[in-house]
DNA sequence: CTTGGAAAGTCAACAAGGCTGACGTAAATT
DNA sequence: AATTTACGTCAGCCTTGTTGACTTTCCAAG
């Protein structure tokens, strides 16, 4: 344990003091999380909601456009334009849906993945490093923290669940 | 311990599933983590920016607007947008710098210390909140691992420190 | 079969907040 | 005296978010 962490498990050390230096913990290093992406896309046509697109698409092939919405938290608009330059580039592949076809199943092509490859190869080197500095207990809380600190709805998307069970 | 967890001190763990989640983790808890500040601010005529330069102004009265540039690492253009409502407004004063006249202290007036207040409330909430729920263990790796995320310089500014020490 | 509504796409307009480049001024430094 | 530094500002551009309105497609219920 370190200075802050007062044992009593009642009280809980969260001074203000603690807790702007969690804040600003998630200001700078929000920061160095994205920095290795937008590197990478600065000189492409493409920006960090490119980026955030295409993350999902590998992550859940097939995944409908209103799925990635919810997802995304942006509007249909603002996704389409996004959307819409994969496709033409022919990063994204929307294929008409099988059982509902007014739905469109998201894939990457070859070109797709290699982009999301070069991305994601870029974000994970710096999330091992830190991760490897900082050790396996400190990642368990890592996770544990930013888990409590979603949106419920953001926490289930996190989790990979589908809906209340209804 | 949990599923991933491999005991092992020399491989870690390390997969890139383990990585991608802590990926998605960083992006959902980030969401979360400006959303409460983002609420107050709509109908305001305030944003995101403004809530950062409030709370650099707040965490270190008297700082110059060149040091401001290098925390938030946006051009003095765009801080002077910012900067600029802001004072008109006035939440911030701009005072000529004592021993150098071309610089200038920036203060929040008592109007802009009370907006402060409101958005590093409901800022803090979240967080106290994450941290009660995750244990001061969590806490303890959360910050580690965010330490370990952010680019040398932002980590000294964080720290807090001053230079090199030249 | 018709119709209501959901899913998707698109056009237009706008705002916030980044950026570059150019220029000006006052003050400090050399 | 000349140069550099700190700050401010004008002008214009880009990305990515927003509303609002409208169309097409298609499933499903009447």
């Amino acid at each position: 344990m370190a200075e802050g962490t007062s044992g009593g498990e009642g009280l809980l050390f969260l001074t203000d003091e603690q807790l702007r230096k969690g804040i600003e913990a998630m200001f700078f290093a929000y920061r160095g999380f994205t920095a290795d992406p937008d590197r990478i896309l600065e000189g492409m046509d493409y920006g960090r909601a490119h980026h955030r697109a295409v993350h999902f698409i590998h992550r859940s092939p097939g995944t409908t456009v209103s799925n990635l919405l919810t997802i995304l938290g942006v509007t249909k608009q603002s996704l389409n334009r996004v959307l819409r330059t994969l496709i033409d580039d022919g990063l994204v592949e929307a294929r008409v849906g099988k059982s509902d076809k007014r739905e469109r199943n998201l894939h990457l092509t070859a070109k797709g993945q290699e982009l999301e490859r070069q991305l994601s190869d870029a974000q994970r080197a710096r999330m091992r490093a830190a991760y490897r500095a900082a050790g396996p207990a400190a990642v368990q809380g890592f996770r544990t923290v930013l888990e409590s600190m979603m949106d419920p709805e953001m926490r289930r998307q996190y989790q990979g669940l589908r809906d209340g069970g209804s």
